[in-house]
RNA sequence: GGCGACAUAGCCAAGUGGUAAGGCAGAGGUCUGCAAAAUCUCCAUCCCCGGUUCAAAUCCGGGUGUCGCCUCCA
């Protein structure tokens, strides 16, 4: 199993830090609003890390955080005319259902940052003690220039980013790099009690007290989109570095990101869409095809064009899956052709998660199961294992089915076409027929009379 | 200015030294009274130039092009 670690920018052996456990933390949202298309690839995509451990056997304790304060939160709050808890339980009902449509399976825990605000002061006081932190006017900051392994992560220099720097200087930091770990509240925000007075945490040691809380002071894999390599992780980790010289986790996993038609997305573009209005349009499975068909590292380009290849090719699936009753399959026969193909699943996703190959033995499984040469156990066979593998990255979950064609009530349409095809009868004088019709359209509570002006009905119970 | 990614058929996309996975679209066949569905078959030499090698899409050098991060962001 080889995982890419943005830590040293190579791929490498997985290890966990204890057999057949793993220990996996990503980046929650923050809920100030519905999430768009491109957390959802992050949700997704951790979402299969998840389910393939678990399919290799592992115990797999999977955190993910809900960041319910934050600034965007009080903007948002102001802007709604509502409380920041409002606002920040609303969406994060949205998050757990929109997840839940998309398929995503819960997470072991899913804490929030206002349920452990006594752990993130007692971080921030530790760092303190210790001589990471100092405090200005009500303010926290972690001092980067005391850690010298800061930016360890990133492989940013410091020293170097200040020469095309365009961040406002903060006149209250020792050093532009440093973050705040700790704000002082302004007058009608919401405020916490603390050593330094009234206030709130900062956003990056919410997630250090969640997972460290969860899965230990450093553990297995810590993942987010690219965008949170500098600085959200980086200072994460200069926290968990500063407590205990450990790393917070040892391999850092980052998915690309997500364009929509060539162009970053964005609210001011008008190509912005929330994972709510994708659903709306396409089934969650085409959206995870649409994702998995490409490496999680790449950046990936959004279209509707794409949607519909992608649901096609799941149906593609779904068809080949019907021909053969998978449970039908022998128990304890075994296949060289297709543990070849599930061979070449697990190469393919033990090589850093390479979703889009081990999706290609899938529709190797599905060719199987299609070819009517081939013996029925086989196919049977082949159609069990593309069930298996298939939910391994999260296809085929039978709540995700899309319901019963709903048809709009198409019975007096339906009584219409009947009685044509009666007159046409009546006109050829076959009252053999025509009375036959009018006989059990009358069982049915359909009263039928001729008149010169053509044929009426009823409803007659 | 600093750091980094990518360039494979009409489209999407695997492939990191031994002669191009898979999907969508398209073409043709089978089946069918017709249509649809189903099914079978076909469909690329890998941005450009130079180099290394018996052998390169894959390694090295130089171009060209696209994109991301360095600021809240999955």
């Amino acid at each position: 199993m080889k995982i890419y670690n943005t830590k040293t920018r190579s791929k490498e052996d997985f290890i966990p830090l204890e057999a057949g456990k793993l220990k996996l933390y990503a980046c929650g949202p923050t809920v100030y609003n519905y999430f768009h298309i491109g957390n959802a690839r992050a949700f997704i995509f951790f979402d299969v890390v998840r389910r393939y451990f678990e399919y290799l056997g592992y115990e797999v304790s999977y955190v993910q955080n809900i960041t319910d304060i934050d600034d965007k939160i009080i903007e948002q709050a102001i802007a709604e005319n509502k409380d920041f808890s409002q606002i920040a339980a609303y969406y994060a009902d949205a998050f757990l259902e929109d997840s839940r449509r998309l398929g995503i399976k819960p997470p072991t825990v899913q804490p929030r940052a206002t349920e452990v605000m006594q752990e993130i002061i007692a971080l921030i006081k530790e760092l303190e003690d210790k001589g990471f932190a100092y405090e200005v006017n009500g303010n926290v900051y972690f001092d980067t220039g005391v850690l010298d392994t800061y930016g360890s992560l990133s492989g940013k220099k410091i020293e170097e980013q200040l020469a095309g720097a365009r961040v406002i200087e903060n006149t209250e930091k020792k050093h532009p790099a440093d973050f705040t770990l700790w704000k002082a509240s302004k007058p009608g925000e919401p405020v916490w009690q603390s050593p330094w007075g009234e206030g709130r945490p900062g956003w990056h040691t919410e997630c250090v007290v969640m997972s460290q809380q969860h899965l230990g002071r450093s553990f297995d894999i810590h993942g987010g989109g690219i965008d949170l390599v500098f600085p959200h992780h980086e200072n994460e980790n200069a926290q968990a570095m500063a407590l205990s010289g450990k790393p917070l986790a040892r391999y850092w996993m980052h998915n690309g990101f997500l364009n929509v038609d060539g162009d970053k997305m964005s609210k001011s573009l008008k190509n912005f869409f929330t994972a709510r209005d994708i659903l709306k349009e396409y089934p969650a499975e085409a959206i995870r095809f649409f994702f998995l068909s490409k490496h999680y590292r790449s950046p990936i380009d959004f279209s509707k064009e794409l949607m519909t290849e992608s649901h096609k090719a799941v149906q593609n699936l779904h068809s080949a899956l019907a021909l053969m009753d998978e449970s039908a399959a022998p128990e304890s026969t075994e296949h060289s052709e297709i543990q070849a193909i599930e061979t070449k699943f697990r190469d393919g996703m033990n090589d850093d998660f390479n979703t889009a190959k081990a999706i290609a033995s899938l529709f190797e499984l599905a060719s199987i199961i299609r070819n009517s040469k081939l013996e029925t156990p086989l196919r049977q066979a082949a159609a069990k294992s593309l069930l298996e593998l298939g939910s391994v990255l999260g296809f085929f979950q039978e709540e995700l089915a899309p319901a019963e064609t709903s048809l709009p009530d198409l019975s007096a349409y339906l009584i219409e076409m009947i009685l044509r095809y009666r007159s046409e009868a009546r006109a050829n004088k076959d009252w053999a027929l025509s009375d036959r019709i009018r006989d059990e359209l009358k069982e049915l509570g359909i009263e039928i009379k001729d008149s010169p002006e053509g044929t009426k009905w009823s409803i007659n119970k």
